[in-house]
DNA sequence: ATGGCGCCGTTTCGGCGA
């Protein structure tokens, strides 16, 4: 009998402000797991007994201001490891990396760093991190066969992914060739796969609509948050959704949740 | 679409993110 497996990624940039909607949502969607990023709040504030009161277990890495990264389930979280393990000096200080295994399958949370500008300090740690990731994926892929590897990855994949004629978005940090060449080396040599492209090859679906823009141009945003699946997941995937409807929430994330469904 | 919003904190503006 196949089980339906959901698991949910959500860029929630700050989860103590955002956890009324964060409550609504799993309330209402009901996933398996949700990965959050930016939760910005060091460990000892995490709301971990609000998320269990409603029912949700949580394991958790975070730090003040900044970054943050969170799995919620309905069980906690099982074997949960934070950082890149084969690689722990590249995310020394900074809570963006972290795993845990929900219902047979093992989660990598990703909030992978944006860059800000080609000639910043921050986009050769973004490069960096792109060069950790690759081995540190290709080991989990062979440790657990059932790997989804999802998360804010900062990097838009493809012209269907940005909001402007691809020439005039490869001039901005998050579509340089260069990005787009790390993301791409990334699912070549880990052999993980794009949940949404295994079954949808729509241009305009978005994940990310800048917070500047959006009064302007609300359909305008960016596709950066992925799930990536292992070889044995991918024939699996049966629906991606992007929950654009929270961009419209009083005082919303930038990001919105997205939604991979397995046929287990 | 090339402006400029929203988060945080030894907070009330500056640093940071995207």
């Amino acid at each position: 009998m196949p089980t339906l497996f959901k698991a949910a990624t959500w860029n929630v940039n700050s989860l103590r402000l955002r956890l009324p909607q964060v409550l609504q949502w799993l309330t209402e969607y009901q996933p398996d797991a949700l990965l959050l990023q930016e939760t910005k709040v060091e460990d000892a504030l995490f709301p971990h007994a609000e998320l269990l009161q409603a029912g949700w277990h949580a394991a958790f890495t975070g730090q003040k201001s900044y970054n943050g990264v969170a799995i919620l389930a309905r069980t906690p979280p099982a074997n949960p490891t934070y950082g890149f393990l084969s690689n722990p000096s590249a995310t020394v200080g900074q809570a963006r990396v972290m795993a845990a295994t929900v219902a047979g399958v093992r989660l990598l949370n990703l909030y992978l760093p944006q860059g800000e500008a080609t000639d910043s300090p921050k986009f050769a740690y973004k490069e960096a991190m792109y060069a950790a990731l690759t081995p540190e994926v290709t080991a989990l892929a062979t440790e657990y066969p059932q790997l989804i590897v999802a998360g804010d990855f900062n990097i838009a994949a493809d012209a269907r992914d940005v909001p402007v004629d691809a020439k005039r978005a490869e001039k901005q940090v998050m579509f340089t060739p260069a990005e787009q060449g790390w993301l791409q080396n990334f699912q070549a040599q880990s052999g993980l796969r794009d949940a949404l492209r295994l079954i949808n090859q729509d241009a305009g679906i978005y994940s990310w609509y800048d917070y500047r823009m959006y009064a302007r141009a609300p359909h305008h945003g960016w596709r950066i948050d992925y799930h990536m699946l292992s070889p044995a997941l991918a024939p699996k995937v049966k629906q991606v959704t992007h929950h654009t409807a929270v961009r419209a929430l009083v005082q919303p994330s930038d990001h919105v949740p997205v939604m991979v469904e397995l046929e287990l």
